[in-house]
RNA sequence: GCGAAUGUGGCGAAAUUGGCAUACGCGCUAGACUUAGGAUCUAGUGGGCUUAGUCCCGUGGGGGUUCGAGUCCCCCCAUUCGCACCA
């Protein structure tokens, strides 16, 4: 033990010594490594993780401290109770305000995140966080980066990376391509954002879909988020139907989900992007066709669909054949029909679909009827329950299953089309053009016949790093700034020596939290990215705690990463975080979001100078459920403060003249009295239960009853005070360990086995009983525990103020539950 | 529009199995100690009342089941979040 401890003073008379307590622990735990993760593989494991944040600027926010603080309270009770627990913390730290910074100023990003990184760990560690600091990761570092890498390679070798020219989310103030999932908040921010073709890296997630989809029912994780996965995986059954195109030999392919209504199919619409468009396009409409092309070029997906209120298209002159009746349909083009879901191409059934019946509508295009129930004269009729197909030749008079069942056979036995499930998920765009980002460790071999080879650098070549660059900002052609860089984007091929160009474009911040929680289990392998008994030691995490804005994303391209290297055998488990629970903002004191604009933010730092970092994390947690939103208010946290010098008042003689803390005279080495230990052991039991079940803030609560009534004892037997500063440990452990050392104890607190409660204290051996007449309390009795349903009657019965109201009735029941209650029924 | 969640004092919230509604904290009121109190401690604090009674009402609204409903069922309203022309 290197820690001074022998100045505990007593300066602050109102107020617990926290402002030297914190500091002088945080130094202990630090020198005696007091949470390094040992290696004992014998022991019961839990693997603890938040999701570890972007370094920005601004350093930490009292949004962060909350998960951080509901995973500490379960590290350190997991450690108490016998756990060999795994708590890490790291940095997510590749990510585009460190790169834009870089162009505004033209200081590295390594640099800038270095800086961020120091003032997060210093904050973090201010909090009296239990992480395992050895572990600690950066997704930007090389060694880090190697792993990164070498997974891609093998989700190369896999076949799930390629590269496509794609119509890509071009945003021209960023200079750069955007992810599907990150266009909303880029326009939201008033970029303007497009389509436009690019070769692009692309990850094929949709391999996966069907197990991504599944596997969630086995975990534990809020319904609510499984939902919004389920939602973005878009799983829908249906069929492939092939039209034929009139009077050529070509076919529009199109996928339906209702292939009961095929006969109700009056019209075809191809996306304008569409690659038959320009083929089916007769001469007298081409003109139109192409403005119409333009013009839809020019909206995103959000401005197609959102913001159009009146359905747009335009005729393309040609005709297509209804496979079941043979009649002439014309194909129309219309951005309502996305090319990037199902084939990009519809039958439009106007009858028995919303959109259709609205196009048909706009452009007086026939709508019939062929599932009854509905009137399509006045509405799309979409029932799949009760409706009834007719005028559909040998399905008139199913319901939909059947029909659904009986088109779909004759389609595979005509060859017209096929059963077919389609996923709204779509291909993982994992190209960015930006500098500050994994590079991809690819090489464009120049082969002497002129064709390109994409080639994988070899696994010793790795990692492939950054070069530096004299400026960070996009090269302007849709390109990373790495491409200007020549003597690195110039190489060659070290197998066949011949010229080769490296991949400019790098991976997106996506890629290094896919996997970081394998790295924590094995944080400083030079020889793989994670040793293999290790992970089958510590995986799949026990509990995830992170906010709901990583729901869909990097949670699901997290399980895709695991699943892969589950298939490929370097995981034991299919899927990485068996327990999530998402945590519930912190607003403002205002009761809105915090926000500089709104002058409403809280600092953490100003928080622990004031009261300390015991309070901050009691605080954050007694404002109520972890995953409820909930406003942050100054008064609560002097609450719970309050709350603390009282514990510490409890323990310590009111003193402003002591130099030293000494120990109140009501501590006593006595035997605890009945009363103190019925106190204690449902404190014990009721903190115990809160803590597994997540509910800190009735621990807390409980907490405060303790103190409340040992507050008012001019006794507090040794035994019991000693054995509650253990309960409040995992939620002030600064405090805690201090008090823990004024008894007497020479180390740390962190590893004394957690309290057991004695049940004999739990239960009380008398209970009220409550009586009621008609259901309406009358009066309260106090009896034995487990006194007989009919002593109980008998006892109510004799009860003044129970006569009182059943005086003169009759009484027509009487239910009597031990322990509980007893309710006359009169009339 | 679709889906999910949530509605309890002046406020944050509790009630784990259908059994005392409002624990705990904030705020407020009164008192004690004090030169002082933005410290501490004690007590009180859902609403109503010509009968101040251990009376009546009361968990978003309406109905139902039950001896008994914040809790279970049906309908509605509000708020929040997510999705949104997904064929």
């Amino acid at each position: 033990m290197f820690t001074d401890f022998s100045t505990t003073s007593l300066r602050h008379s109102m107020r617990y010594p926290f402002n030297e307590i914190e500091p002088r622990w945080q130094k202990y735990w630090e020198e005696n490594k007091t949470f390094k993760t040992g290696e004992d593989f014998s022991m019961p494991k839990y693997y603890v993780l938040d999701m570890f944040p972007y370094p920005s600027g601004a350093g930490l926010h009292v949004g962060h401290p909350e998960g951080y603080t509901a995973t500490d309270i379960i590290a350190r009770y997991k450690r108490m109770r016998g756990f060999n627990v795994l708590h890490p913390m790291g940095w997510d730290a590749f990510g585009l305000p460190a790169e834009q910074y870089a162009v505004k100023t033209g200081v590295h990003p390594a640099i800038t995140t270095k800086q961020n990184v120091e003032t997060f760990r210093r904050q973090l560690k201010m909090i009296g966080f239990s992480y395992d600091w050895d572990r600690e990761v950066n997704t930007t570092d090389e060694k880090y980066m190697k792993w990164t890498q070498w997974i891609f390679s093998q989700l190369h070798k896999a076949g799930l990376a390629y590269m496509a020219e794609v119509p890509v989310n071009w945003c021209p103030e960023l200079g750069t391509v955007l992810a599907n999932e990150e266009v909303p908040e880029q326009i939201e921010k008033g970029f303007t954002v497009w389509r436009r073709p690019m070769r692009q890296w692309m990850l094929k997630i949709t391999a996966y879909a069907e197990r991504l989809l599944t596997d969630l029912d086995e975990l534990d994780w809020p319904e609510s988020l499984k939902e919004m996965q389920r939602n973005w995986i878009g799983r829908s059954e249906g069929a492939e139907v092939r039209f034929d195109i009139d009077a050529t030999d070509d076919s529009i392919t199109v996928f339906t989900t209702r292939p009961d209504t095929l006969w109700g199919a009056t019209y075809m619409v191809l996306a304008p992007e569409h690659p038959l468009v320009d083929k089916v396009t007769t001469d007298a409409q081409r003109k139109a066709v192409a403005a119409y092309i333009d013009a839809a070029s020019r909206k995103n997906d959000l401005e197609r669909t959102e913001l159009a209120k009146e359905k747009t298209g335009v005729f393309t002159g040609a005709y297509a054949v209804n496979p079941m009746n043979d009649e002439r349909i014309p194909i129309w083009i219309a951005d309502y029909v996305l090319m990037t879901y199902g084939t990009g191409a519809i039958m439009a059934v106007p009858g028995h679909d919303e959109r259709d019946w609205e196009f048909a509508r706009s452009f007086d295009l026939p709508i019939r009827e062929v599932i009854a129930g509905g009137n399509v004269d006045e509405a799309a009729y979409t029932d799949t329950e009760n409706g009834v197909a007719v005028n559909s030749d040998f399905i008139d008079g199913l319901g939909y299953t059947e029909a659904f069942e009986k088109v779909v056979v004759w389609l595979e036995e005509n060859g017209r089309g096929r059963r077919k499930v389609n996923y709204k998920l779509r291909d993982w765009l994992f190209s960015r053009q930006r500098y500050w980002g994994e590079p991809f460790p690819i090489i464009h071999v120049k082969h002497p016949d002129g064709h390109e080879e994409i080639k994988l650098l070899p696994e010793d070549a790795l990692p492939l790093t950054l070069p530096t660059v004299e400026s960070y900002k996009p090269s302007g052609t849709g390109e990373s700034p790495l491409a200007t860089i020549e003597s690195w984007v110039n190489t060659t091929d070290s197998e066949t020596g011949l010229p080769a160009m490296r991949e400019t474009n790098t991976m997106p911040q996506w890629a290094g939290s896919c996997w970081y929680y394998l790295r924590f289990m094995d944080a400083h392998n030079d020889e793989m990215f994670c040793d293999k008994e290790k992970e089958a030691y510590w995986g799949p995490v026990d509990l995830y705690v992170g906010g709901t804005e990583h729901a869909v994303l990097h949670l699901l391209y997290a399980r895709f990463w695991h699943k892969v290297l589950y298939d490929l055998g370097h995981v034991s488990s299919k899927e990485p975080f068996l327990r999530l629970v998402n945590q519930g903002m912190i607003l403002g004191e205002d009761g809105r979001k915090m926000s500089k604009s709104f002058g409403n933010v809280i600092n953490p730092d100003d928080v622990i100078r004031d009261y300390g970092a015991d309070t901050l994390r009691l605080f954050e947690m007694f404002m109520g459920p972890l995953e409820q939103v909930k406003p942050w208010n100054t008064k609560g946290v002097e609450g719970v403060h309050r709350f603390l010098n009282r514990v510490w008042r409890l323990f310590i003689k009111e003193d402003p003249e002591a130099a030293t803390a000494e120990f109140d005279a009501s501590i006593q080495d006595v035997e605890a009295d009945t009363e103190s230990l019925r106190l204690l052991h449902k404190t014990i039991k009721k903190v115990g239960e809160d803590i597994e079940a997540l509910r800190f803030n009735t621990a807390i609560s409980q907490m405060m009853i303790f103190v409340n009534e040992m507050n008012k004892k001019d006794v507090r037997p040794r035994a019991v005070m000693e054995t509650f500063v253990l309960l409040l440990a995992p939620f002030a452990p600064h405090l805690a360990e201090e008090l823990w050392r004024l008894m007497g104890h020479e180390a740390t607190l962190a590893r004394e086995p957690w309290p057991a409660f004695d049940p004999v204290y739990t239960v009380d051996d008398e209970v009220e009983v409550i009586l009621q007449v008609n259901g309406k309390l009358r009066d309260k009795l106090l009896v034995a525990k487990g006194t007989a349903a009919a002593d109980l009657e008998a006892a109510a019965k004799e009860n003044e103020k129970v006569l009182a109201h059943i005086e003169g009735k009759t009484v027509v029941k009487v239910i009597a539950v031990p322990d509980k209650l007893v309710n006359i029924v009169v009339r």
